[in-house]
DNA sequence: TGTACATCAGTGAACGCGCGTTCACTGATGTAC
DNA sequence: TGTACATCAGTGAACGCGCGTTCACTGATGTAC
């Protein structure tokens, strides 16, 4: 699926190829199905091989979270800079929310209790950024008399991650297009609030 | 720490014995440290026993993870009925973070994939019924212009939902105290927004 | 250009481990008469 | 009250499994002269 460099095996770099894998596996399977050593079969390589490249499992399976932090920093992203500050705002939640459910083994990973960074550290500040930036836009055009704060802030990122997390773990009724329409719903609704709030 | 009947062994009720002997494991350790054997250990019995009470592993999780649910639901009543309905609002989200905090590995149990109901069934439903009541109460009183929408409640929800999880996972940045703080906030913001929309 | 040698990615076999689950059994409990 | 018997919770040994990690090794690559 993607535009990597065919990998060079026998000699190449597996690194990159370990990662690859293990981000294939995660998106077929589950991430019980994430071992050393299907991720070595996966890339053609005996079992040894990866401690070339990693210490141990937990260094692999974190710079498999850093690719997959980049990958949901670029699901964030607005593609049109020209659309409106509000647009822009809800694009970016809801890109979050839409990388998790379509990646639901690598989002959880991610966030995963043993990959936990430094608190407030860690490859999901990224993301957090782009979140916060937006937001300040976004509160700058529609409703200037609210001044960002890391309460507000994280009231917003709260709800989009644990908007994520429940329909991840089917704890939210409905159908997928339902879901879809529901993290529409709850999304504009937030940025309305924030729009009335203050008035 | 419970008040529960001293366990009679050797023959007694082992199911809740196990039950009990899980929560106290994930309480001291993770639940990388909850399997079968140990939980049989801790309850003094033989490898064999539990299956005489539960089909499989998983059978027995989803007991601990209903008793998990019951104490949730405990965490977030409001122990005193003549508070505002701001005030049982507000403590109901907050009883739902601190119960996350307080029971880390339980929490996680209890919305994890592999145990993940019917969408919108399961045990979960109690906390989600609860937090509609005390969100629907709130709004009668405080901002009768909103009606209460599957959209506002499931924002209520993801809001401590995602603010619980993100606590838990180390996102934030922070004390245990500035944490307990950034809760107070956060969900005073999110009243305080429903307070002031349409007003 | 050619040789000697250090480096280092990858091999393959083996280690010890903890796990869920099974199965024939034992022995206590409770019921029928 | 006493005996015969069915029920069933718990025993203990064993099963097969997949796992992370180690280690002595091989063989290709790249560097020094």
């Amino acid at each position: 699926m993607s535009e990597q460099e065919r990998e060079p095996y026998h000699h190449g770099n597996l690194r990159a190829a370990l990662v690859e894998a293990a981000l294939e596996i995660l998106e077929r399977s589950g991430p019980s199905e994430l071992s050393l050593r299907k991720l070595a079969a996966a890339a053609g390589v005996s079992r040894g091989a990866p401690y070339a490249h990693f210490r141990d499992k937990r260094e692999l399976l974190r710079a498999v979270s850093d690719a997959g932090f980049a990958r949901l920093a670029g699901a964030m992203a607005e593609p049109d800079p020209s659309a409106s500050s509000r647009d822009r705002f809800l694009r970016t939640g809801r890109g979050y929310v839409a990388f998790a459910i379509r990646n639901p083994s690598l989002f959880r990973l991610m966030f995963s209790a043993e990959l936990a960074p430094a608190p407030g550290a860690g490859k999901n500040r990224l993301a957090f950024e782009l979140f916060r930036e937006r937001l300040s836009d976004f509160l700058r055009e529609n409703a200037p008399a609210i001044i960002p704060s890391p309460a507000l802030e994280t009231m917003a990122w709260s709800l989009v991650h644990g908007l994520a997390t429940l329909l991840l773990d089917n704890r939210l009724p409905g159908t997928a297009q339902e879901h879809s329409s529901l993290v529409d719903e709850v999304t504009a609704a937030f940025a309305d609030q924030l729009e009335f709030t203050h008035r």
